[in-house]
DNA sequence: GCGCTATCAGATAGCGCTAACATGAAACTG
DNA sequence: CAGTTTCATGTTAGCGCTATCTGATAGCGC
């Protein structure tokens, strides 16, 4: 008698199943469950009820289609390894998570082509917005992006030219003042150790060393930048080539902790006080800079926080404020330590 | 004259305008996209060439409504923070993204209620698989994620009883020989610093330790459990109360390489010679590990490797092959470094 | 009581895609 | 050359949900 062998049909308990057992029409139950204030109490608790009954689970794909939204949020990263990438991550998460939303994770790996794939590959998903952490998009991603028309958010730097929202730090202003602070402290041969210098945000660091410097009539001759990762033993080889190059050296700025922290276990190696001998500040105030021996002077940058912004100016454009072009400068802070 | 009026249409481009402008039927231009090979190499031209004129991008939540499946991969980790996970997930991701599979992410902040949330939210995506990053999942998630029926992977150690697969390593083992070479060295005051004990990886890692101990005569006392994170500044903070309460310590093991090198931090501050009054090891071979002075003894875990094997188990469960329930343990490596 | 609006519930018609089946033509079979 | 098989393509009918409209009921002033 099966003449329900035709078309397929997943099994799973729907809407209609729902609204079935409830009494209700199908719609009634999708405003229950997605706009509750638009039913009667009465209708919400038989509804309610319902759903628990059949352990109802909502197809998103189906919602998705019909109403030509989704509650995915797309998240690309130059690397899971970047610092301060999975705070700003939880972050985002944390506000985002409660409005229903979920993060949809890609890691470039610090390749343009594989953002190229993620992006084409996201899209396909129809996000209700994109963030983009450190910001060093090729152009042609960003021109896609800005067609698509989609809200988007560059966490990390301010943006040269944002495509849309911007939450950042001014990264600039954060290597100008941790330069400042080497200067008055008294130093005057001042290097700065970069890495991955086609980063934005690293690049600005760079450039705020520059310009303290130069305001201080001193010359920003002793730079090294390596291709290599910030990481604890790029710094750790590096310092033999600054110290090989600018013997005159007294302190050494570097582009982030790791690097720091690096740069002092190879002085500790080399047995060359800290900040007697050298001084050694970083960025981004991890955990490590605050246990290492001496502690690490660095700037803290609020990646939680970062996050959290991004994700409420997602909230509110999809919400239908319009805080499209918003660009968000968070405060960073200079932790003098004893390695200054 | 304007009878499309009623219903809505996202104005997107369709699987329909490629097929008309192509000149075929919808069908046709779907297999092209999905499965080239069933098509002629005529038509296929003339697909691709609409789709690119169009700019067509597919809409993926009507596929995975019309075929009952996604291509998302869920995967949930404890925290993103956690050593390792971000090298999991790169390796996950460069197996899966060719195959068009996309990577939805949950960070449950160590959170019971929060892997609750994030699952309910995620399994309304119908994901084709799920990785789990630690494995310390209440019971609750694993029954649900038991009923499911969806290919899951524990990635990290190898789980008690696995959900479905499992991609790790012997935690125990890894405690068990980390101490044993320990021992070969001549040490016998050997302590444990553990810290979020709960973790299932850690807690292995430990009693590897203490087995290691007890087959040498020696016994497990000197032992910390803190609930604290397994950082750096932890691992500085414990050291005073071990050497308060065990005077003869004469080595430490940590649970992972961030509490060792916070360890070989505060023993530089108290002038403790490392390894000469205490040696000290860790897990992970972090970076950190090569870097610091002196460098530290770890356990080398093949973090990325477990992301490929993970992915690689559920692209070929996805194929129809039967590999539910495999167990996969790799190999760690034992790196013996200057401060043991 | 009347019309009027406000409020809630239901009926209808797809959203864009693919599974399943149907079709027609070419490629075989003996 | 009829009959079967194979293959590439087209047709049909939804997948489970929501936008939109229509209808029913209740509340309001007069």
């Amino acid at each position: 008698m099966s003449e329900a062998k035709k078309r397929r049909s997943t099994g799973r308990v729907t809407l209609n199943d729902v609204a079935q057992l409830a009494g209700v029409g199908a719609m009634t139950v999708s405003r229950a469950l997605r706009t509750p204030e638009m039913v009667s109490d009465k209708m919400r608790e038989r509804i309610e009820a319902a759903v628990e009954e059949l352990g109802y689970i909502p197809n998103r794909a189906a919602g998705a289609l019909a109403s030509a939204t989704s509650q995915t949020i797309v998240v690309i990263v130059p690397s899971l390894a970047e610092a301060g990438c999975g705070e700003m991550i939880a972050g985002l998460q944390q506000t985002l998570l409660d409005e229903g939303y979920q993060i949809m994770l890609g890691d470039a790996q610090h390749l343009k082509q594989q953002e190229e794939s993620l992006l084409t590959s996201f899209l396909q998903h129809n996000p209700a917005a994109v963030v983009l952490f450190g910001g060093d998009l090729g152009e042609t991603i960003r021109a896609r992006l800005k067609a698509s028309r989609l809200p988007v958010v560059e966490v990390g730097a301010m943006a040269r030219s944002p495509i849309d929202m911007n939450v950042g730090v001014s990264n600039f202003d954060a290597g100008y003042q941790l330069t400042r602070h080497l200067i008055e402290r008294g130093y005057r041969n001042i290097g700065f150790l970069c890495a991955r210098q086609e980063q934005w945000m690293l690049q600005q660091r760079m450039q705020g060393w520059q310009k303290a410097l130069l305001d201080n009539y001193l010359s920003p001759d002793a730079i090294i930048n390596t291709s290599e990762r910030p990481s604890f033993s790029t710094g750790a080889t590096m310092l033999g080539e600054f110290l090989l190059r600018w013997p005159e050296l007294d302190a050494l700025i570097c582009v982030n902790d790791e690097l720091a922290a690096g740069v002092l276990f190879e002085c500790q190696r080399r047995h060359l006080a800290v900040p007697g001998k050298l001084a050694i500040a970083g960025f981004d105030d991890l955990d490590v800079a605050r246990a290492c021996y001496p502690t690490l002077t660095s700037v803290k940058i609020p990646y939680r926080k970062m996050g959290q912004e991004a994700a409420e100016l997602i909230l509110r454009q999809l919400a239908g404020e319009s805080v499209s072009g918003t660009a968000l400068a968070l405060d960073f802070q200079l932790q003098k330590r004893q390695s200054s």
